[in-house]
DNA sequence: GTCTATAATTCGATAGAC
DNA sequence: GTCTATCGAATTATAGAC
């Protein structure tokens, strides 16, 4: 109960690296990552950031909890005060189709993260996945208030797919608008989903 | 008419090497192929390849052109024995379907390959990107046989989001069935589609 | 904790022998 | 056309001063 004090509650150093880490991945991906781009983006040098983080595979797998904590504080906050099936999983959607600027700048930060350590890290890329399986557990526990759960898991799986097919065709494009008429497309498919209950 | 003699006409060795550098590229990620790689899968000498393709950008375009290439050269074939819009749109879906093994193992190779260019290649992306519109303007102009034009271009953006979904899906969790669960949504789609006309 | 200095690789690219 | 040799730059990672 004692163990830690002074800076290791905060760390804001470390967490200040994860943060630039976590930016730059996702701009420009992992492999053109390196220590001296985070080192330039948060004024510090190098050889403090690798007191930090030892290899750039710890510094990744830093980056992804982050990540995961994020989704899992903002999937608890939207359980909170859900609706109806519809208003819940619209928000989802919601989501996608706020963020269609930077889908169509720089794909889905899960999404290109999870292709990129696919090919050639699929190590870390099993622990990035996670991602992936709290949006569709959280989905499928939506739909199963009005389907049955293999019905409910193949919506959310089908969600999914749509979510990422268009942030990718838009990242491709570069064009947001294909972000926007695939959420339209998005929540008719689910207005019928939810009307065929 | 004369210019061209002797090894020009084929230039197996520079096949090779484009050969090579597609598959290490489409496993691997451009990014982490190397002229050492080609090399070794080659069997020759990083000197020789770097004499047929004098950077990493153009062993790229030759890469680029040659999937153009095959693409071109695929839709012009089905486009010769074409049946209805079903049948022909069907055979997009059927690709897809065929090829499961690989995209959960690897990914699409238009997908990840235009995913990581368009991250830090942004240039070589645009020429990757013409890809995506030969199968596009394809599917748009079967869907034209029986839809309005804009109709019809909204359906074939809306069949390329959902393959690639599927693919990313499918390559993240390794897992095939992906592919083929949606798959199968996407012929009941097309049934829809083509039947609603 | 922060920083400098440097080791140890690897890579892209060039020059030149054969 | 093919290959050897090498340069210069960038990278990860380590050792040690402050």
């Amino acid at each position: 109960m004692k163990s830690e004090h002074k800076q290791s509650v905060k760390q804001p150093t470390r967490l200040g690296i994860i943060d630039a880490a976590q930016s730059h991945i996702y701009h420009k991906g992992f492999g053109a990552t390196s220590y001296a781009n985070i080192a330039q983006e948060t004024n510090l040098r190098k050889g403090n950031i690798q007191y930090h983080f030892k290899s750039k595979d710890e510094l990744l797998q830093a980056v992804i909890d982050q990540q995961i904590a994020g989704i899992r504080q903002q999937l608890e906050s939207w359980s909170l005060d859900c609706g109806t099936t519809y208003d819940c999983v619209e928000r989802f959607i919601a989501m996608v189709d706020a963020n269609a600027d930077n889908l169509s700048r720089y794909g889905c930060p899960m999404g290109t993260l999870n292709s990129e350590l696919g090919k050639d890290h699929r190590e870390q890329q099993h622990q990035a996945k996670v991602m992936f399986d709290l949006y569709l557990r959280w989905l499928e526990a939506r739909f199963s208030a009005i389907l049955p759960r293999k019905t409910a898991r193949a919506r959310a799986e089908q969600l999914m797919v749509m979510a990422q097919g268009a942030s990718l065709m838009a990242h491709i494009h570069e064009d947001p608008e294909i972000v926007h008429r695939q959420s339209a497309l998005m929540r008719e498919w689910l207005s019928e989903v939810c009307a065929a209950r």
